[in-house]
DNA sequence: AACACGAACTTCGATATCGAAAGACTATCA
DNA sequence: TGATAGTCTTTCGATATCGAAGTTCGTGTT
């Protein structure tokens, strides 16, 4: 019988550990705030990975991206906005890498003569050589990061993932 | 019966599309590919959200979890070593930020007199008043961005995205 | 007690990323 | 045809992050 609680002051401390168990019981603690942690983890991590990788190569991982992508479209040119977007980056940072990459020599641009707003990217010999060079000599084997997982826990673990990115996009609507 | 065949010289165009198979063999493509992308998509997302979600505070997601993490520890302090292993970057970059946080008067530091490398960084009255203006008015309730998944596909991709960092981690050593 | 080793924090320089806005072009619609 | 809205790319300035080196301090060993 606590007759007097609700009108008594509540210290700041009070308030204070109140508020951090309203924050606490939201966010899940026991889920939400480990889905996070751990996705920001992997994140790290394969950023990690991916800069011991590619060392020896001199690429990082973003770089590692367009090769790949450009790679596996064969014959067939991207554009900037194109690798920017299966990047997961702003089109202003697409130019930068780019820029970097041809002054490498590792990639060409040049316009698309059907719609001159476009311009088209694709591998140079050398490009192709470092391609080459990443899968057989370095042996760049990106399913490593996964081991410790099934095929059915990976197929189990993109399918929870590219939920929350639905629901993340349905957000930002 | 191809009895020339291994003897022909491949044209280059050829090597480059059987290095471009081996790749996509080894990735997996279908889940370790999936994966990778998946993850990179949802820090890149959740990050949007935290800026949304914290732009009328002026605040970033890297303040919101110092903030959230001193206030979790109530009175306890926690040091910039702690605070950079919970936001997961280097403790050069907790510096800046504790910098621009201690500008501002959300926080302090002072020395540890017990061990004086070590400093003790606490949330000061202002800081707490920001932390619960962000947890009652702006209902910052991270539980959002996990929507449409049950509580128990919540545990489960944590587990899973925990057996990835252990992967990663062993590798480290 | 002296010395070496390691830990915690910071400073510094380099770099990648972002958003906003400009510039060039296309497409649509009156 | 002409205007307007929208797309694609780039430039620009601001900023957060990193790794390496430096400083101060604690700990363990000889």
């Amino acid at each position: 019988m606590r007759f007097m609680a609700a009108k008594r002051r509540q210290t700041a401390q009070q308030e204070h550990a109140s508020d951090v168990a309203t924050y606490v019981a939201a966010g899940g603690e026991e889920s939400v705030q480990r889905v996070i942690t751990a996705v920001y983890a992997v994140t790290k991590k394969l950023d990690q990975w991916y800069v011991r990788q590619f060392a020896d190569l001199d690429l990082t991982q973003g770089e590692w991206a367009v090769l790949a992508a450009l790679a596996r479209a064969g014959d067939t040119c991207l554009t900037p906005s194109q690798l920017a977007d299966l990047s997961n980056v702003a089109p202003s940072s697409m130019t930068h890498r780019l820029d970097k990459m041809a002054g490498r020599g590792l990639l060409q641009r040049r316009p698309d003569t059907t719609n001159r707003t476009r311009t088209l990217v694709s591998l140079t010999t050398e490009g192709w050589a470092l391609f080459s060079a990443a899968v057989r000599e370095s042996n760049v084997v990106e399913s490593d990061t996964l081991r410790g997982l099934s095929s059915s826990e990976r197929h189990e673990l993109a399918r929870l993932l590219e939920i929350v990115i639905d629901g993340l996009d349905d957000v930002d609507a």
